[in-house]
DNA sequence: ACGCAAACTGATCACAAAGTCAGGATGGTT
DNA sequence: AACCATCCTGACTTTGTGATCAGTTTGCGT
């Protein structure tokens, strides 16, 4: 991967684009600026804007939900709350990287939602995802680390709030800052899990029996 | 207002296309078609493309976010638990017309993620809601219907799982059906709050000692 | 060295869409 | 009736941009 193709260029100029200025902000004139090509090669390589624009998504999206989940799939000494923590960082826009996927991410939803088409692209980033988070919970539960409960439904809640909280730290730093929201996840995840006050420095609750003994806790914490 | 004004036509027209098209995707040609008007008229009336669509938003946020709060706010008999339930249904796309407000929503996100001067409009419809929820939650703790909690941790954690679940509504009925998003919600607001399983059917609390002897609920429900 | 296909370019076309302008209709005031 | 301001229109100009095309360069197999 010494010397990318122009071909690559392009496609990583329009990722790039798509992300600052919006699917509808992309100028193929620029692309090429971008990729030091011209603009005629652009159309040679790709037939149309669109295909181009496409193409570039797919790629882009592909490789987001994959390095999110590659990157902490395997990890062999950590625990399974340690996985849950990390692989919500890495779902929430903590990089600038992330932060790009993000944008791309939210462009995806207000695409799917005007046009029923683009749906099953869309619900298949979220079975990827949803998938990811009910098998790490359900392993976590069979081997007594959590609490039982139903690992379906503890992982859309988590991913719902993954995406509420992502969502608001995305718009400005102002409102909630991004560390807020990445213990605010956790918190909520812990306590669904039967675990304290936080993912990391996990309790093992290693019965349900003592949990179910364990008081309510009265206020999510100051 | 029986007879809409041009002006006023225009501006409907607008906010529609928004709508369905996206930003980027109004034409002013259309507007003109569909309010019925020149398309010279529009710019009679509207300085700029831009600024036709900028009062259009601002029109529109303003109306979307006032309706919400004034429909659910001044009800005589209800409890508290019953006036944030209908809260709920209000903020989630359970209408056509609540669905049109959360594409303009997702619409503006995505352009404050990209333009840091369209923040505080984000930040302050997001105040709105929050101030709203904060002081529902905290009178029905002052009223002991509620369990003592940070009202608002429990607001910000709300707001998050409506824009998740919702989104994820508003992405395609078929990964997360309208009900089970409202009841999801539902249910960690009211876990949040120390009530049962439900906002509706709430069992109050009445006092914070009783609620801090209650067991933790060991699954989040089948 | 030759030939040939793939990669690439500058110039240009075609077209959609925002914005302008000169003037016409409408309704109110004196 | 005469006047004027507001509302409104059809026709036009301008511009930005996606797409095309004729032709040149590059690299590779024989």
């Amino acid at each position: 991967m010494s010397k990318p193709t122009a071909r690559e260029r392009i496609l990583a100029a329009a990722v790039g684009q798509i992300a600052r200025e919006g699917i509808d902000g992309v100028r193929i004139a620029r692309i090429a600026m971008e990729a030091r090509v011209s603009s005629a090669l652009v159309h040679y390589h790709f037939e149309t804007r669109d295909a181009l624009l496409a193409e570039a998504l797919d790629y882009s999206y592909q490789r987001a939900g994959e390095a999110r989940i590659a990157g902490e799939d395997e990890r062999p000494g950590a625990s399974h709350a340690d996985r849950l923590q990390s692989m919500i960082d890495g779902s929430l826009p903590t990089t600038p990287g992330l932060t790009e996927d993000w944008v791309l991410w939210v462009e995806l939803w207000l695409r799917a939602a005007r046009h029923p088409d683009l749906r099953p692209v869309a619900e298949e980033l979220y079975a990827r995802m949803h998938a990811w988070f009910r098998d790490a919970i359900a392993a976590g539960v069979k081997d007594g680390e959590f609490n039982r409960c139903d690992p379906d439904e503890v992982a859309d809640r988590t991913l719902a709030l993954i995406d509420g909280y992502g969502i608001r730290t995305l718009i400005g730093d102002g409102a909630i800052p991004l560390e807020r929201a990445r213990s605010a996840v956790a918190r909520a995840l812990a306590q669904d899990l039967g675990l304290g006050e936080t993912l990391q420095a996990g309790e093992p609750a290693r019965n349900a029996a003592r949990a179910a003994s364990r008081p309510v806790r009265t206020a999510p914490s100051m």
